[in-house]
DNA sequence: GTAAAACCTTGATAATAATCAATGCGTTTT
DNA sequence: AAAACGCATTGATTATTATCAAGGTTTTAC
């Protein structure tokens, strides 16, 4: 598969036309990494854009016991890199970001991405869209870490993403609420109890949808 | 003061020329409110984009227990407004906004903003960059809550911003902070047993800056 | 099919900070 | 000068969740 394919295969450049994506092409590269390689540590810099083109990454910080504090998912055809100023030709941010699978990722020279479109009014409203996006991640879990106690998280999530939920091992899912695995066991065992839900060889199904909700909304 | 020289007070439409900022001007209203007028309710949509000329505001939520908040001051010369999407002519907030001080503020109609600038390439950067500064408030929140125990808020905000912490009063340190006003007495009077703080007369006085500042780097 | 590994649950205990309530202490107010 | 008020502090208690460690259970691998 061609660069300028891959480049057509992202939203964000649906906007423009061969000659542009040719251009683009020329500063660019197509990689592919494996599974669990970090792409960003926090405060690094860098002058490459990364765009995210098949795979999954998850954005992290690490407080000052070295444990991960989970962010975000960044999810194919987004922006992987974090802009902390659309006028410096330098990169730089505020999480860690690692691969959750093995990934294919579009890697942009940044200064000459604002010669050519930023600075050329192309690409702007994608541009800050992606911005707000990521902003809108950080929103939500600001949200979920200060309203909501152990058991909110829990079921929020099973709400908004049974699907995911079973899907991922309790681990990983105490990983993303910030709760402990023995948090988590004991809280679906509180739901169980009290006939909320149910669980059969590990996956949960809901019984009580409303009284679900009713605990995380107000 | 005419609404066109408060427009050129703001650095956001310095790129401005006079033409287009007489423009602005007619699509544009100068209001005054007083302390603790409530600009924005979470979740409620705008057609406005508002700049904050003078004064000062709070951006804060609301939790079950109807406790606010508090997220992150927004100073003079800025955005106030949220946006969630570049494209939508709607803007609709994920915070309350509150005033702190009586405010000067400039209100322009959203869509035709989007009209006059944005659509014909003028202004994206600033705006971009505002949207960034709003998102790297939020990460400072995240990292400072979801890094830090009591004691090393505190301690950084001592360090940090000194000034501040004695300015004002304990009840307002904690809002900001997110801990108890009890909480944070404690932690002070535990700073000053340590002997890196002294208080006399309510005045917090840094004694041992290096011990202060290793409480909370790591 | 069984052993090992990985994962989940449970129990006991600890840590952190919240809550509630009372007391203290300056500053105004009268 | 005494009373009232606004804050800050202190003590006692509680709530929530983390931590540590020991058992279970399921999955994986040979």
């Amino acid at each position: 598969m061609s660069i300028t394919s891959v480049i057509q295969s992202l939203d964000f450049f649906s906007s423009l036309n061969k000659e542009q994506i040719s251009t683009l092409a020329e500063v660019s590269s197509v990689n592919y990494y494996n599974k669990d390689y970090v792409l960003h540590y926090e405060k690094k810099e860098s002058y490459q854009l990364l765009f995210l083109i098949d795979g999954l990454a998850r954005a992290y910080k690490i407080d000052k016991y070295s444990n991960e504090i989970f962010l975000y998912y960044i999810y194919k055809n987004s922006l992987l890199s974090e802009v902390s100023n659309v006028r410096s030709d330098v990169l730089s941010s505020f999480s860690n970001i690692v691969l959750v699978e093995d990934s294919k990722i579009l890697s942009v020279n940044y200064a000459k991405f604002q010669d050519f479109f930023l600075n050329r009014n192309l690409l702007n409203t994608e541009f800050t869209n992606e911005i707000i996006a990521r902003s809108q991640q950080l929103q939500a879990l600001v949200y979920r870490e200060f309203i909501f106690d152990a058991v909110a998280k829990v079921a929020m999530t099973l709400y908004k993403d049974l699907n995911m939920f079973n899907a991922l091992k309790r681990h990983d899912i105490s990983l993303i609420l910030h709760i402990q695995p023995a948090t988590l066991s004991r809280v679906l065992n509180r739901l169980k109890r009290n006939k909320i839900i149910d669980i059969s060889h590990g996956e949960v199904q809901i019984v009580n949808s409303l009284a679900l909700k009713a605990i995380y909304e107000d």
